[in-house]
DNA sequence: ATTGATAAAACGAACGTTCGTTTTATATAT
DNA sequence: ATATATAAAACGAACGTTCGTTTTATCAAT
């Protein structure tokens, strides 16, 4: 008899590739990391990982939909809040403070990719997409029951908090402070000022 | 006898290749872009480029600078427009209107290459600590002359303005209306309701 | 015995860089 | 003026390495 195929095990393979390869592409970018230093970051072989996916750029793309999980999470949050302001200013410092050095180094290589390569570019909009949506939906909501100003449409508003967001995102790597808190703070108040009425 | 060496040549060589490099990189990134592409790009040989920097490394370097010129053009900006306020809301304006596809790309990959580079990150942290005392600056005194509210402290506000900017900058990617202006109109308006008293 | 998973070795292509050579331009000597 | 000497500037083939990927061999489980 031939020997079954473990669903389970190759999703949680594919999962320890991915992580492994996000290290890389933390410690040396996407187009440094080798697929060698990948492998052994993983602990398999070249093999191994190529059973898994079917190549480096497949391994690149995977970074993306992480980004997805952590919207479809925020947006949970941001629904079940009653107070629309509340839900945008509390996300947004949420965002901020669930950001270490690491997930912020990776998605700066996400941005950079995303400016060149088509298929990521797709991707990321898609996510860019979804999350400004949900920030208008929330806002639009927030101006009809009186708690965030109506001097500036939603979608404008949406793209302020998306830009003051992404925006304190990137001071992660600059700012030798690297209580992230801080920033988290600073990010809240800035969303809350641009909102409040 | 010897021909003599023309210092003028040599410096508009030298700025025609990271001209063109500049343009490889914004095409295929920093590391996808090979030595012979920007050679081909600059309309030289291999041996030419190499007799102007000594790798493809310090190419790489060479962009950044090109960041501290236009911090300073902000500064002489800011320092001689006598309202603070004005001076901060429209230099920020003025950033983001001025900064091309281009520009925002390349911007994109110096972030992502200071994260794990450390002569560019040494280079980029210098860059980015200039332009936000010049912030805290002027932000304080126009918190002096009272055109700037004193809720929260300047280092705190010349961060926010700093997101903002940089944030809106980010957005010139994923955005499909590429007009420019539409951005910076909400980097203003943004940038304005963070500092009005 | 047969099948799937993994490891290890090997592949051609492309990389950044080097270097011996050729071309180009200019200052002197005739 | 012309010819010559000389250094700057550019060329482009070739180097050794490393890349992503493929192939081959081995192991473990049915």
């Amino acid at each position: 008899m031939p020997r079954t195929k473990d669903d389970k095990l190759e999703k949680r393979r594919r999962f320890e590739i991915l992580e492994a390869a996000a290290r890389c592409f933390v410690r040396d970018g996407f187009h440094q990391a080798s697929m060698r230093a990948i492998c052994a970051e993983a602990g398999l072989s070249a093999g191994a990982v190529y059973n898994y996916f079917p190549g480096k750029d497949a391994i690149i793309e995977g970074m993306v939909d992480w980004e997805r999980e952590e919207i479809d999470e925020l947006a949970a949050y941001m629904r079940d809040e009653k107070n629309a302001l509340t839900a945008v200013v509390e996300g947004a410092r949420a965002m901020v403070a669930e950001t270490s050095a690491e997930d912020a180094q990776l998605y700066a290589e996400l941005i950079a990719e995303a400016g060149r390569n088509d298929a990521m570019r797709a991707r990321f909009v898609e996510a860019d997409t979804l999350m400004v949506s949900l920030l208008e939906e929330t806002i639009a909501r927030g101006q009809k029951s009186g708690t965030i100003t109506r001097r500036q449409k939603a979608p404008g508003l949406a793209r302020m908090v998306m830009a003051i967001y992404e925006g304190f995102v990137g001071r992660i790597g600059p700012e030798k402070d690297n209580r992230s808190k801080k920033l988290a703070d600073l990010t809240a108040e800035a969303v809350r000022r641009i909102l409040q009425p």
